[in-house]
DNA sequence: TACTAACCGAGACGGTACGTCCCGTCTTGAG
DNA sequence: CTCAAGACGGGACGTACCGTCTCGGTTAGTA
């Protein structure tokens, strides 16, 4: 309690609230990563950075990618929620257009790319990320799909699930294997050939039809 | 022990030719990346486990990742081929399916998931595998789509890389964030829906009259 | 398990019996001490062992040198005694021989040479050592000493505690630097030299005929 | 690259010339031992203040205490001898008075002292001990004797190894385990009593006369 | 054919991270 | 309100890997 203040050199040893501490190893965690990278974010540097010990950051995140992953969950706290206007298109379009914008213009495509390529060699990872930030859309998604069935807007039979994939999925595929340009274009162009089908009328009779 | 000077302990001595130490390298690499995944794929163990020495494998590798990537591709040189029956559906079909299979049967989707994640933080490996292997699959698929539109299958103002980020990009979709099995039902309904679209008929009607 | 919350888990609650704690805490010393050697006692698993925690253990001994120290001491109270015959040599001898059957016979040999070494740099340990081990024993042999003197066995101007580090110190410099065996031999010839010296009786005189 | 020097921040990557690396190693340790003792001589601290990589210590030495042993030996190659004058008393006494100098004077006896102590428990340290420290000066000792005993100065029958231990492990004794002190006058006693030794001269006769 | 010069692979080096263990201090919550 | 349970900062351990650089044997070029 410091009754007579003005230590300052022998603090910081023993304990300290374990609401602190947490609050600023994800600081350095964030804080490194958005600098230089996922890689950045190792126990070592983050317990220099943050003033915790490697011990105590260890019994909290089980790999420098699940702590660099709650980092960033928490810093981007955004409103999960998927306004639905009744305008299928509409409503999955401009979804389709933020999450482009926010893989490409703010500084979160490359550090989600990362994040979703360390967890393909870190389970803790892959689960925090699957856990806190893909499923949760999934089922997001896949609730409005639901709602757009009972409108009639989406064939009764159609895999909402699916859908997910071949437009979210999409949008992955060209931030993390970088063939194609990832743009509003793009996103655009899905949510239609989503939606209608890329067969020719003839041939999609031909499909159907039998 | 060692009576005759050199018998074999010292047979490492001149210089081998540099194909036979390439080879070597590559199958140390190979053996290691399938035992123990990427990860277990670093210069000091391939260096170890082949014989070559540390500096000749950086002379020819930029890093272990793309020495891997070229382990894989050397290991699997499937041949490069879109069978064209001049029936869209089953065509497409038949290479999804097996690109499915490839992902989920052989030991294949584990290390290509790696190979891709790791590619987020090794630029190096991003552009081997983007060139080796992404590429020239994403330009065959168009070819063959291509064709299908000269016979009149797909729509003429279809997006046809759009169509590979569809397909396969929903399958690495599923692969790189497994929120969702894949499987050949997955890769069936993906070519149906990537094809006729999910929009209900009277919805697409209002789509597509505007 | 735990059908009623709190049956077992819950029991450590409430203040123990200090004596029972320290009782407890002492027996896990002993165990660790006698299982791993001194190096293993430390209070981070004493304390888990005897169930009872680092700030109680810290109350009552400084250093983890110390509690072994006392672990030791309280696990083996041999009687203190030096059995007084009359004979000198016959003394002197069965109480070597006893101590060199300690050092090398029983696991104490090298618990004691462990606690010597750690107490080089550790002060409590030393003085706990020298407090309940070997000073207690020192003035036991001197005592006997000076009833030998009494007894014209011993030269009146001889240095008693010298005789002491002559003879079980010469002991310890076997134990703690082994480049000579430390066995009955040693202690016989130990004793004799001790009384009799090693000069040749035509030397000797001149040494003291001065 | 780097073809023009003068580059000096990115210097000191790769492999330096082993002899350099272990000369500042081993003065690292020697000044950390000198300052601190040799509870400071870690691998960590000699590798940072040292300038070496903990990889390359741990090559060289097994362990802490047998890198502080060398660096002390290297530090005090004392001239390895026993004066040879024909006075064994004198000759002793000599030998003696220097060495109780040398463990009470200077600051030699403290890190002896820690290093003996410290080989309680290191396999390594203990070897090395006695392998560069205390083994040549017991052989050294014995041969002078030997002569001492052709010059008719020892008896016949006297023990040789058994004259060392009375004479510097008593000494030895004094240091590590200081219920006594350790000076002059000790060493003096020493010498006396191990050539006449303490027993009464009637109590002398009685145990030879047998 | 001997003899030297250039080259190149084997592997030692510095740096950094890993994951674990321990010490000594201090907060916290159970009694 | 007290005190022990145990979380915290600090720091060492021993291992693995990366990327750089020295060393010495081989080969090729010279006498």
């Amino acid at each position: 309690m410091e009754t007579h203040a003005g230590t300052e050199a022998k603090q910081r040893r023993g304990r300290r609230p374990a609401a602190e501490v947490r609050a600023e190893v994800l600081a350095a965690a964030a804080a490194l990563m958005y600098a230089d990278g996922l890689p950045a974010v190792t126990f070592e540097r983050v317990a220099v950075r943050s003033g915790a010990s490697k011990t105590t950051i260890y019994k909290w995140w089980p790999s420098p990618g699940a702590l660099a992953a709650e980092a960033y969950f928490v810093t981007n706290k955004t409103e999960l929620q998927f306004p639905d206007t009744g305008d299928l298109a509409n409503d999955v379009r401009a979804q389709l257009r933020a999450f482009v914008q926010l893989l490409t213009q703010s500084g979160s495509g490359r550090i989600i790319a990362e994040l979703i390529g360390t967890a393909q060699t870190d389970q803790d990872l892959s689960a925090a990320v699957s856990k806190h930030y893909t499923m949760p859309r999934r089922i997001l998604a896949i609730r409005y799909f639901q709602q757009a069935v009972k409108r009639g807007q989406l064939r009764d039979d159609a895999d909402l699930g699916l859908l997910v994939d071949q437009l979210w999925g999409a949008c992955y595929n060209r931030l993390l294997i970088p063939d194609a340009p990832l743009d509003q274009k793009f996103a655009d162009a899905l949510v239609k050939n989503t939606l209608v089908g890329a067969a020719s009328s003839t041939y999609r009779s031909l499909l159907l039809g039998t």
